[in-house]
DNA sequence: CATGTTACATACTTTGGGGTAAGTACTTGT
DNA sequence: ACAAGTACTTACCCCAAAGTATGTAACATG
């Protein structure tokens, strides 16, 4: 998780930015390059982590662990563990991850509404 | 505008994602240090640029006009200038822009009903 | 006993967003 | 003539997020 240097101007700009800007405070839950994706694909229901790498073809895994591992510890998504082996680990969106299901759904018609055309 | 390096697999990706992911489509809009507190002030109405430098204190010069100039050509936000000197410049939300005003309104109320407590 | 499968961990490198600092144009006030 | 105000511009640097590469545990199966 890679410690952060305190005193650099970048990180007390942003730690400032999240206590006086609540847009910038969901950003910094949800920001980034895959957080998004992540949490896209598991509006669709819970998923094993193979399949969210299957889901995501260019995330590295380093890239999908330590995004899944951060919203973890913000009560964002549930990591469920069989304890089996080969292992079986599932992950899902928390009580609380689902209350971003207003925002994501506002984004999602957003994108559609423009020039944004998937799949 | 400092030119991105065409083939880094960091640029790459990003592309991708915009192009198969809505919430990342619209991150690359409003995503980023800045863009969503610059956004959350013209929410409340045009702000000249000297009135944004005095809202977001922390801000340079330089990533104001930056980020202003980026959402502009994005059609997010409308520039306005008074041919007069000292210039007097406005900025405000573009009819797109006010159309982001569900996605920020969800943010906003996800922000309070958490463990964020503005001023 | 070697190979495959799943879910990670970790050391090292790269890069692009953001920060710093300084300068510009044009006019008004003193 | 010089400082002050406004809205920028530009060159240079730094660092944290993201990428690359490789390794690990624990069993199951041929």
């Amino acid at each position: 998780m890679t410690a952060i240097k305190e005193s650099s101007t970048l990180n007390a700009n942003r730690e400032n930015n999240k206590a006086t800007c609540p847009i910038s405070f969901v950003m910094s839950k949800i920001g980034g390059h895959w957080k998004p994706i992540i949490l896209y694909h598991l509006m669709s229901g819970p998923k094993r982590y193979s399949e969210l790498k299957k889901l995501i073809p260019a995330i590295t895994e380093k890239m999908l662990i330590q995004h899944l591992k951060q919203m973890q510890q913000e009560d964002l998504v549930i990591r469920k563990a069989e304890n089996i082996v080969p292992p079986f680990v599932t992950y899902s969106l928390s009580p609380e991850g689902e209350e971003l299901r207003p925002i994501l759904d506002a984004m999602v018609e957003w994108a559609f509404a423009r020039d944004f055309f998937a799949a």
